[in-house]
DNA sequence: CTGTTAGCGCATTCAC
DNA sequence: GTGAATGCGCTAACAG
């Protein structure tokens, strides 16, 4: 019998099967776009999904409203079983509708509370403090930090990190926010303008958004002949593999992206099954990589030494 | 009526449409693995078929047959309407079967040929030719190759192309061919075999059939206090977004996977769309990209300068 | 032009 | 145990 399905070629019409059952076996994905770090959470999922047998569909927002509205309303039509969603900041409508539907919907990227939902999320004030700190203790004293804190949470979250651990020092610390997309194109833009600075007036470390903007930065810097870390310290924020293998290795905080995916994924597969979910939101804590693209701040030598 | 729809908050029901409809509008992706250089073919596609209002169900096959077979049956099952496939190398049977099924199949990075099929490929032996040669070029005699000669059809014809180009030159030429499976970490315990050899018994230049492989290659040698490109030269190929921007601005060959995901899905869209397609097979020809991790082999100064 | 109906392929149900 | 009937939600065809 099963020999007789297969020697004539049958295959089951999954849309006939799904129209009947009532229930698919198809999840979603929906990025904020293909960088690194998404790739990697798209990674997790996928892997984790694979194993249990579920179809997914991926879509990105490209960080466009009505494109994330677009995907959204696409994966509701076509009756996902569940959805893993890295929100546009912007977002919150088409997610409350689908939740209302019944669906479970796993956020990543963006701590919730209450006993609903269920998130997976990583503490980037925390991580943004680790970051500050660290240039902080180097001795540095005029600090950028490039990011659109007007647009991605996760990076107003870090940048919130950065301003906590400044005002947790005392106060003799300039910080300039440049703001920038996300991109190694914009941080490319950045570093132009920061090359551009006469010596005295520039930031003596740099502080990027995500690692992304560092690889530009990078790269103009070195360009214009603008050594790191001798010149000016850079640091990033993600630790995407790339990230140890800069032409200056840079140091940055790491954000579990696989285990964010695997994760997610799997409190989808458990809620699903309809079981009562460990924890509804996860937070992972962020850890400081310290690399080569970070030094002391060469004309303000460490405390104690010289008066 | 529309409001009134929007409203009620009724989502038509994409499986029930597609059941009585009897096409779908949902394309599979089945790809390799989740490395840059086919993430960047994913990137294509999907911001090609997204603009037509497609939905793209995306797997991948972990270079593994078992897993092709059960990714092209859930594809199967789906009843997607075309399928864009970068096969692995054993594969065939099933994507005979879904095109004799009647669904239009774009194979990507294999040639094809014949006025059935559709595909689109890079000419990867010349593209093998052409890192040879700058390698040649260079005064190099002994050359490695690093890469899965068994495994991967692409990684072959890069083979194929350097003996070629070996070849023609005459025959004082060294190659060691090295297996690798096509990721970083395999080139990182290349690196290290290399690293442990003589000097003298050394090869001067090292080729690897992807960047990734490079990438691991360049750490470990550099970590053993090898200098490229003054001690050993390194080439990769393929020109993934981080080549330039690594420790050593990688020398290697570009292929434009970008456009061979957005060619690959508007190939599908003609096809689904019944016209007849421009052209049934594309080729995108290879283009060396010469940065700084290749260098004149030190010993064997141009011919013509000393005797 | 609006309203009714039939049937896509499957899984579940009920009859045998 | 095997076999026929039903209906999931849509859309195309048809009737009024």
């Amino acid at each position: 019998m099963e020999d007789a399905i297969r020697t004539l070629g049958f295959v089951r019409h999954e849309a006939a099967r799904h129209l009947r059952a009532g229930y698919s076996s198809t999840v979603g994905l929906l990025l904020l776009d293909w960088s690194p770090a998404f790739t990697d959470i798209a990674r997790g999922v996928d892997d984790t999904t694979a194993a249990r047998g579920l179809t997914v569909l991926i879509s990105n927002s490209t960080r466009d409203t009505t494109r994330e509205e677009t995907s959204l309303r696409l994966f509701s039509e076509q009756r996902v079983a569940g959805l893993i969603v890295v929100p546009h900041d912007t977002s919150g409508e088409g997610l409350h509708r689908i939740r209302a539907g019944g669906i479970p919907v796993v956020i990543v990227d963006r701590a919730e509370t209450g006993d609903q939902g269920l998130s997976v999320a990583v503490d980037d004030i925390t991580g943004g403090e680790l970051a500050a700190r660290h240039i902080i203790g180097l001795g540095h004293r005029h600090i950028a930090f490039v990011g659109d804190e007007a647009a991605a949470l996760p990076v107003q979250d870090r940048l919130t990190g950065v301003l906590k651990a400044i005002a947790e020092t005392g106060g003799d610390i300039r910080l300039d926010v440049l703001p920038a997309d996300l991109t190694a194109e914009a941080g490319r833009e950045t570093g132009e303008q920061l090359a551009a600075m006469p010596p005295g007036k520039r930031p003596t470390a740099v502080m990027t958004g995500v690692d992304l903007l560092a690889v530009g930065v990078l790269q103009a810097l070195l360009q214009h002949g603008i050594r790191v870390p001798q010149d000016i310290s850079l640091m990033g924020y993600d630790d995407i593999p790339f990230a140890r293998q800069l032409s200056v290795p840079l140091t940055t905080v790491r954000r579990p992206h696989y285990d964010m995916g695997t994760t997610a994924a799997e409190m989808l597969v458990t809620a699903l099954s309809g079981q009562a979910p460990q924890t509804r939101h996860v937070v992972f804590q962020p850890e400081l990589v310290v690399r080569e693209s970070t030094a002391e701040h060469p004309t303000r030598p460490r405390r104690g030494r010289n008066p």
